[in-house]
DNA sequence: CATATTAATCGTAATATTGCAATATAACAA
DNA sequence: TTGTTATATTGCAATATTACGATTAATATG
């Protein structure tokens, strides 16, 4: 089907799995790294930076706005995207709780 | 498409990419928490556990021991799986580099 | 042996994702 | 205003994913 049941989920799974989906995609990883290493960011940058389309650049930028990973600023005829910090921050105690669960004790194969 | 381009994309960019994919599914990473709460695990226990088709779990069964992050023994008609605590370690680590980039100075939207 | 149990695989339908060309929109410049 | 630049949106084609029923394969059990 490709629909998956959501509502058979908590909502924190379904929250994860939103979030740990937006990093499935090296593209986007792209663009957050590309954005982590520099400072002052536009879309137009990453199109060459990256390789693909100016139309898929803004899709992926958009999934990316949508999960609140990033942000962005009308300047001009330009936009600024750029981390929030805030967001990224609380991402990533969600994510390595996750991580971190107790491991041991579990090797019965 | 639905064809990513991966061929544009460093190893790193498409393995991290894959790993947080295969997250990417509530119900993965149901079969993950489960396989944590539990020491001995079967696929029929998590059919009962999750609420998806028996054909469904070991689908995302295949999904996890692809990448590596479980592994599964055979045992008489049934398959213990369980975490694979290296992989799950090893994974763990490369999460958290990606996850801990520095974040400061980079508010300039 | 015959039958039951368990999990993998196959086939298929429905939906999602990726990518791009074309177009729209918005702000600036002359 | 007209043209230019930068980004978003639309529409579409190709492929991927999700889910499940049916079947298969392998082992147990009677």
């Amino acid at each position: 089907m490709g629909i998956t049941k959501s509502e058979i989920f908590t909502r924190e799974q379904n929250q994860l799995a939103a979030l740990a989906k937006t990093f499935g995609h090296p593209a986007r990883l792209a663009i957050l790294q590309h954005l982590f290493s520099i400072k002052d960011c536009v879309c137009g940058d990453l199109v060459e930076e990256i390789g693909l389309a100016q139309a898929t650049i803004s899709q992926h930028l958009t999934a990316l706005k949508n999960v609140g990973l990033i942000k962005g600023s009308v300047a001009g005829t330009r936009v600024c995207y750029c981390i929030d910090t805030e967001k990224w921050t609380e991402m990533k105690h969600t994510m390595s709780a996750f991580l971190n669960q107790d491991v041991n004790s579990n090797d019965c194969c």
